[in-house]
DNA sequence: CGAAACTTTGAAAAGGATCAAACTTTGTGG
DNA sequence: CCACAAAGTTTGATCCTTTTCAAAGTTTCG
C-alpha cells in the first residue's frame, strides 16, 4: 500500500528470477513464494547487518548495492569472504546454522528485503522444489568460496583482479546490470584488496596493468571490459563454478 | 550378509552420529536412514573418485582415510580446497548442483560408503529433520572454505599450519580419533602445502618452528599437540566455524 | 637391498607489502 | 557555489616473506 510494497514486489521478482533460473518452479511454488512478506530497508554504506555470534531470525535478498561477508583475525587482519549484489541471497546459511561465524555489512549504500526464516522454512517444508532451489543457492555460495580459495592461493595479483572482474561481469549480467561491457562495482580499491587478499597498492598496480594490456579498465567505480577473452585468459577464469545457465 | 554389510552398519553409525550431533533425530528419522543402502568400496591412495564436469548419481561418507576436493588452474597450479576424514560427507553438493565444478580424489588409502542420491533425496522429502541436517552439513563445508580463505589470505606460513593442526584436531576428536593429543594426519608435507597454498619447503619450516616453540610436532604422518592453548593462539584459531557442540 | 618418495636444510630470487608523498575526487558546511 | 577537509588513487623506493633451486639425508616399500 506504499513504497515498501512496490519494493516487495521487486524483491519477489528477483527471487523468482533467481530461483527459477536453475530449476523450473511450478505455479504452486510461485504462489507459495508470492505469499512471502518482504520487509524492505535501506542501509547506508558500511553499515552492520549481522554480527558474528548473532542468531538471525531473518535472511535477506539484495535489491540494490553491495553487501559483504567478512571476518577479522585476532590481530586485526580483515578478509572479505564474498560480496553480494542485486538479486543475491547472502544469508541463507543462517537458516540452518544457528550462530553466525562471521559478519555481514554493507559496502555501498544498500536496499535490502528481509524475509523471516520461519516463513521460508515453512515453504521449504511444503515445496521440495523451493527447498532444492534454496539449498542450491547455498551450494553456489560455497562454490564461490572455493573459487576464491584458488584465486587467493594460486593466482598472481593481476590474475586475481582479472578473475574477479570476470566473475562480477557474469553476476551482474544475471540481473541485466551490464551495458556496453560496463558495470558499476561500487567498491574502493582497498575493499577489492580486502576481498582478494592484496594491498590496495597492489590492486591499483594490477588495474593499471590490465588497462595497459587493453583488457579492462576501472574508473570511478565503473568497470569496463575491453577484451573479454583476453581478460578470461589473464584471470584463468572458468565460469563453471557459478552454475549459470548456458 | 558379508563384510560389506558390516561396513554398511559402520557407515550408518557414523552417519547417525554425525547428523544427530547438531539436531535431534526422531526414531522415524533414524528408521528412514537405516533403510539406506551403503555400497562400501576401498580405494588406493591418490585415486580419482569424481572428476570435474561429471554428474555423480551417488555421494559418499568416508569410513577410513583422507579424501580431497581440489582444482587445477590452467597453468597447472594445484589447490586442495578441503580434505575429509572419517565420518564426513564430502560430496553432498552434487545432490543439487548437477555438474561437478572441481574434482575429488583420495589422498591416503580409503574406505568409502556410497549412497544413491535418489535414496537420500527421497528421505529428505519425507523428513524435514534429515533434510535440515544434510543441508547443514553443506553449510559447514562452506564455513570451512571461509576459514580456509582467511587462513590462506591473512595468516603467515607458521600460523596457517598451526590453524590447520587445530582444525584437524577438533575434527578427529569428533570421531574419537585423538589419543594422548595425537592423531594421524595421513598427508605429505607437499599435500599440506597444496591445501594451505604454501610450498612444501615452507610447510617443513613452519613445522620446525612449531616444534621449536613447543606447540606441536608432526612426524611420520602423526601430529602431536604439545601445547593446545599455545597452538590455538599461534594459529589465531577460533573453532566457531566448525559449529560443533560445546 | 635398492629405488622411489619424502623430508630437511642452505642460498638466491621474486612478488607483494609497507612506507611515503603527491594528486584527484567526493562530500560538507558556510 | 565555493572552499576545504576527508577519502580515495597513483606512483616510487625499500623491505620482507615465501618461492624456487639445489643437494643431502631419511623413510618406505617392493
Amino acid at each position: 500500500l506504499n513504497g515498501a510494497v512496490g519494493s516487495g514486489n521487486e524483491a519477489l521478482d528477483l527471487l523468482l528470477r533467481r530461483l527459477g533460473s536453475a530449476s523450473a518452479l511450478s505455479d504452486d511454488d510461485r504462489a507459495l513464494l508470492a505469499g512471502l512478506v518482504f520487509e524492505c530497508r535501506r542501509f547506508p554504506a558500511r553499515a552492520k547487518i549481522f554480527e558474528m555470534g548473532e542468531r538471525p531470525t531473518q535472511c535477506f535478498i539484495v535489491l540494490e548495492g553491495v553487501t559483504s561477508r567478512y571476518q577479522l583475525t585476532r590481530d586485526g587482519e580483515y578478509q572479505i569472504h564474498a560480496i553480494q549484489i542485486r538479486g543475491e541471497l547472502p544469508d541463507l546459511l543462517s537458516l540452518h546454522l544457528g550462530e553466525m561465524d562471521h559478519s555481514i555489512r554493507t559496502l555501498s549504500e544498500c536496499q535490502l528485503a528481509f524475509i523471516e526464516h520461519a516463513e521460508l522454512l515453512d515453504i521449504c517444508a511444503r515445496s521440495p522444489a523451493v527447498n532444492a532451489a534454496l539449498w542450491r543457492e547455498t551450494l553456489i555460495d560455497a562454490a564461490i568460496y572455493r573459487a576464491s580459495n584458488l584465486r587467493i592461493g594460486r593466482l598472481s595479483a593481476v590474475a586475481r583482479v582479472a578473475h574477479l572482474l570476470c566473475e562480477m561481469k557474469l553476476r551482474f549480467d544475471a540481473v541485466g546490470a551490464v551495458r556496453d561491457g560496463r558495470y558499476i562495482l561500487d567498491m574502493t580499491q582497498q575493499e577489492i584488496g580486502d576481498l582478494l587478499a592484496l594491498s590496495f597498492v597492489s590492486v591499483n598496480r594490477a588495474l593499471r596493468t590490465l588497462r595497459e594490456e587493453g583488457l579492462a579498465d576501472m574508473e570511478r567505480r565503473t568497470v569496463e571490459i575491453l577484451n573479454w577473452d583476453g581478460l578470461v585468459d589473464r584471470g584463468m577464469f572458468d565460469p563453471i563454478y557459478l552454475h549459470m545457465k548456458p
